[in-house]
DNA sequence: TTGACATATACATATATTTATATGTATATT
DNA sequence: AATATACATATAAATATATGTATATGTCAA
């Protein structure tokens, strides 16, 4: 078969789609992302004390963040420091907010 | 007590936000709106045929659509008309899309 | 190399979401 | 009124996601 015979919602842009957007859909990830609108970048402790939570909870939805493409980060030393991606992602908070004025 | 003694990610406001981009995060959903950006109303089983889905996930997700602020219903007889409350759900969409290249 | 620290990962469990199904209700047609 | 159609709602099962605890990995400094 040379064409898809998937439902139309099962359509690969409209699951990757929604896989971006579940990255967003938390709101401890949206507090990180908020977070980094004023602090450029903070390391998993500095996160750890900003949203009183374990470490292991914070490295996870850090991780998730990333792995969505969300955040970038980098080491040094010890620490591991994670930053926005790109500045278009505080953009889309707005544009949720807009949206559903 | 006068402030409140929640952790920050926890606020109003987040979990606020988190809500309503959890609305838009499902394929289907995504779908439903795409659909309406062509199609400005649509009744269930119009829907129905376009996702070739059963009545009652359609209506399943409508709902979850309707509840959460994105679309308006009216019915006309048997049937019931789903739009977009706002043409700004559809910048959302791109907005997303722009965000993550 | 050893110990302390920062972070990541693995696993178990709790919770939320999705899907499927069954039943109920309103409207239209006869 | 009886029946069919269109849709909504309730519930249960399946699946995905989040959380907590324990452990592993990587880095530095002595």
């Amino acid at each position: 078969m040379t064409t898809s015979t998937k439902p139309p919602y099962l359509e690969k842009e409209w699951i990757e789609t929604s896989e971006k957007i579940k990255a967003l859909a938390h709101p401890i990830r949206l507090y990180i992302i908020a977070l980094l609108k004023t602090t450029k970048e903070m390391n998993v402790s500095e996160f750890q004390e900003a949203l009183a939570l374990e470490q292991a909870v914070v490295s996870h939805h850090l991780n998730i963040l990333k792995n969505r493409g969300v955040l970038n980060c980098r080491r040094d030393g010890k620490n591991m420091y994670y930053s926005l991606k790109s500045k278009k992602f505080l953009n889309v908070l707005t544009c949720i907010e807009t949206s559903f004025e």
